[in-house]
DNA sequence: ACACTGACGTTAA
DNA sequence: GTTAACGCCAGTG
């Protein structure tokens, strides 16, 4: 069975869209919770698929790397300054490295749930709809 | 087929 | 605490 990538990217999505305010988790959790453990890259790829303003609303400035730094999209991007407003503006407290990065102490804000406590998160959307 | 890239992760030093 | 070297895998040229 071959893996669509449109499938996988929605399977981010819902995912992402299940991460609660003020937290933040790593593109390779996300991709353990997809099923796909070493897709890592990928759910970078899916975030950066995503157009400005979704509906409903997914939170992929909620997702950083998994050693707790905001990942660069490169010199002359905004990208990784907007994603710490982002944060900023919920509450998240972000500290700025010397190297002019972006960090978040996953011990405080960590969301790093099993797959069956987000399947469990899942139902629980369904019946509020 | 080959080399290189990337919003990554783990491990070693 | 840090950086460097791999491993990873779908795209791209």
């Amino acid at each position: 069975m071959s893996l669509d990538v449109a499938e996988f990217h929605a399977e981010v999505y819902t995912i992402v869209r299940l991460i609660p305010p003020c937290r933040v988790t790593s593109y390779g959790h996300i991709a353990k919770l997809a099923g796909m453990p070493n897709h890592s890259r990928h759910v970078g790829q899916a975030l950066k698929f995503l157009p400005a303003n979704t509906t409903p609303l997914i939170p992929w400035y909620r997702v950083i790397g998994a050693s707790g730094t905001i990942s660069s999209r490169g010199p002359g991007t905004d990208g990784a300054r907007r994603q710490r407003n982002a944060l900023v503006a919920e509450g998240v407290d972000v500290t700025d490295g010397r190297t002019g990065d972006f960090r978040i102490d996953l011990r405080t804000y960590g969301w790093f749930p099993t797959r069956d406590e987000v399947r469990a998160m899942q139902q629980i959307e369904a019946e509020d709809v």
